[in-house]
DNA sequence: TGTACATCAGTGAACGCGCGTTCACTGATGTAC
DNA sequence: TGTACATCAGTGAACGCGCGTTCACTGATGTAC
């Protein structure tokens, strides 16, 4: 009598076909659920319905997996602010709907969020010398996410472009995104009714951020 | 031939005499060094000079102990912002100096800021009985913190006290500093000489969050 | 179209390890008289 | 000041567990001729 785990794809011969996608696929479920801590790489072959040796042949080990999972998770997110930032509306309105994607990915991709957002091992280690035929590596995947951020600011606000330091604005809105996500994520985010929700905090700190960045821009004092 | 780990307090007898305060500093350590999933009882009671076991005699696992280390940091935290408060200097430097002491807390008590800001276990299960006879609660300890920020906030901005949400204000600066602070630690923040510190970004941040809020606060749109 | 064979992608068993936790115990401390 | 005894705070051995990783292997696939 066969198992079945809850996995995609049990049916299967001896080979699964797309064992690499789905072991990520797993490991960015897991990791939302238990978080990293509690992703195992035995969960993840179980899931999928292949023995946890299987996974050795397309990752050099747990961290090459999660740096991978990391590595999507950036060009994923990347996608995600570069459709939120098309469209029309005024530059602020592009700006707020990055954010809110911004939130909104953190909240619906934890998996992905939580492995991108974490310290991780030695990459060197992990990416030689499987990495030659392997996918992106996170830093490179993250440095591109930011240079869209950099790059929408940019396009959003041309008339600032000497006046103020964009990068410095794309920073803070990145910061403030970021704690907003981690602080949600942790459940330590007040709640009620007379509380903003974590879209309006972010809508409001962007505001506030770029109305007082032109401000101080235009009157440098310190 | 004794074995020494390093740690405090090696030469005793059969009693510690200060076992408790002794496994607390050591999970604040290891969990600056190694993070909180690299943190483990048995280290803990090595480093200390005591065997696992002992442990149970002041907490009843692995959780509670992270609790507790978690309520202790919130404890000490609300002291730090309250002494970065008090002083003189216009209100916005106040209230800098407060945001300058979260990134200094979070950069010098890495162990404590992890546990702090980690999700946790279910605390009831932790902390009946025991607890009766047991240090604070984190979220009791937290929302202490918090509540010393929106008094500073206040008392610092007395004249706008109807005009804006103090609390709106208070919670913008508290997510911004948490992501600066996360993402310094997880090595994700930019460096360079062409880039702003972490210091320089929350000053900025702070002030034009402070300032946008109140020009948004006098004329209110959306 | 069929056969031989190299390559690939899995199996399954085993490993050493270190973890959190429990238990009966015992040495040290402190209090009552 | 001294003794009896309850209480406290440790010991040390053991446990069951599940982890990441390795290894020799084998079934499936695909290519050459």
């Amino acid at each position: 009598m066969p198992q079945f785990h809850g996995g995609p794809d049990q049916r299967r011969g001896y080979h699964h076909g797309n064992l690499k996608e789905a072991i990520i696929e797993a490991a960015r479920r897991f990791i939302a659920e238990r978080g990293l801590g509690g992703f195992t790489l035995v969960d993840a072959a179980r899931w999928v319905g292949v023995t946890p040796a299987a996974l050795y042949r397309h990752f050099r080990g747990r961290n090459a997996l999660l740096g991978e999972v990391a590595a999507r998770g950036f060009l994923l997110f990347a996608d995600r602010l570069r459709r939120a930032m098309q469209g029309g509306g005024t530059p602020i309105e592009r700006f707020t709907r990055m954010g809110e994607a911004y939130l909104a990915f953190a909240e619906e991709e934890p998996g992905y969020y939580t492995a991108m957002f974490s310290p991780r091992g030695s990459e060197a280690d992990d990416y030689t010398p499987l990495a030659l035929l392997t996918g992106p590596k996170p830093a490179e995947a993250q440095a591109q996410a930011f240079d869209l951020l950099i790059e929408a600011l940019t396009q959003a606000f041309p008339q600032g472009r000497d006046q103020i330091d964009m990068r410095l604005v794309a920073l803070e809105i990145w910061a403030l995104s970021h704690g907003i996500a981690t602080l949600d994520a942790a459940g330590q985010l007040p709640k009620g009714a007379r509380v903003p929700s974590k879209y309006q905090l972010l809508h409001s700190g962007v505001i506030a951020i770029v109305h007082g960045l032109q401000a101080s821009g235009r009157h440098p004092t310190s």
